[in-house]
DNA sequence: AGGTTCGGACGATCAATGTT
DNA sequence: ACATTGATCGTCCGAACCTA
């Protein structure tokens, strides 16, 4: 039922035939990803389907709890910050386990290798999800000649559910970004040879470093991959206008808290205008949701479960 | 459109039990 | 002592429903 489309959708582990006819599919997904998100270039997906657990928080607040939702080991958690309702975001009890709970016979091992197991959790903790291995995608971006006209040289690429947010006090800026932490691939262009290889090869032109680095997940506009523009044709098309290769991307610059960080509107108040941010080139100005998580969810519900 | 409710799948934990 | 199992408890997804 509703958890086979949540083991997709949060998983990766769409079929190949999904991905095929839709596009949409993305091998590394975090939790709350939109479906529609960032389709990988074939290159950089592997065919292995790719399982990550759904991770958990420790102990979920007290509104979480009640409202049955994602909650953060950061406090106040996102949601409650989301909805106003921060001075009331607390650790929920724990009940005391069972003791003395008799046990019946157990099963003979069945020959899994827990420890293996174990080196895929780790790998997820690192980041590095089965999705995409990172030698598969320094292999994509460094085939140089068989990038599209259109490359955008920025892929998503790793995400975890959120930073580990430390509680900001008001007046104190929070220690890490109020964002899911996305990633991009980011291939790094390199100059184009000069002379010839050793030994009189030709030197080769990756077009590419063969290295990756992270970018931040930066807020719109500027999660707009940043494009590679492929020279373009003069006259009869035997010539080519020589275009610079890459628009860098430049260092974000967040505004100090609370600016960038505020108290949410209460839902009893009309919302203010969400924070301006400015462009650090100073062309545009930036609207950005601080808060970094999907709508469409409960301040705290009041489930009548007994948990 | 966005908020609330809630059934239920799944993850985390750890005492009980098995194995070396 | 350590490894393994599996019951228990907790988290939270996502559909359905509600409300402004």
């Amino acid at each position: 039922m509703a958890d086979a489309n949540q083991d997709n959708e949060e998983q990766g582990s769409a079929s190949p035939s999904d991905t095929q006819s839709t596009m949409t599919m993305h091998p590394v997904t975090y939790s709350g990803m939109p479906m529609h998100m960032y389709p990988f270039p074939p290159g950089l997906v592997q065919p292995q389907p790719a399982r990550t657990k759904r991770r958990q928080v420790k102990n979920a607040c007290t509104n979480c709890q009640k409202a049955c939702k994602k909650c953060d080991d950061a406090r106040p958690c996102l949601r409650c910050v989301k909805y106003g309702i921060a001075e009331e975001c607390i650790d929920s009890q724990r009940k005391e386990r069972q003791k003395g709970i008799k046990r019946g016979p157990y099963k003979k091992r069945d020959g899994k290798d827990r420890a293996s197991s174990g080196n895929v959790e780790q790998q997820i903790d690192l980041g590095v999800q089965p999705g995409i291995s990172i030698p598969a995608a320094i292999a994509a971006t460094a085939a140089g000649p068989q990038m599209p006209y259109m490359t955008p040289v920025g892929y998503p690429g790793f995400f975890g559910q959120y930073s580990a947010l430390p509680a900001a006090k008001p007046g104190e800026a929070p220690t890490a970004y109020p964002y899911p932490t996305q990633y991009y691939i980011t291939p790094i262009p390199m100059p184009p040879p000069q002379g010839t290889g050793q030994d009189g090869e030709a030197a080769q032109y990756a077009g590419f470093y063969p290295a990756i680095t992270f970018a931040p997940y930066a807020p719109q506009p500027y999660a707009t991959p940043y494009m590679m523009q492929a020279p373009r044709p003069i006259g009869d098309g035997q010539q080519f206008q020589q275009l610079p290769q890459m628009a860098m991307a430049q260092p974000l610059q967040y505004a100090a808290f609370p600016q960038h960080y505020p108290k949410p509107p209460s839902r009893d108040v009309p919302h203010e205008p969400l924070p301006q941010m400015m462009d650090p080139t100073g062309r545009r100005e930036m609207r950005m949701d601080p808060y970094g998580s999907r709508m469409g969810e409960s301040v705290a519900g009041a489930h009548g479960k007994t948990q």
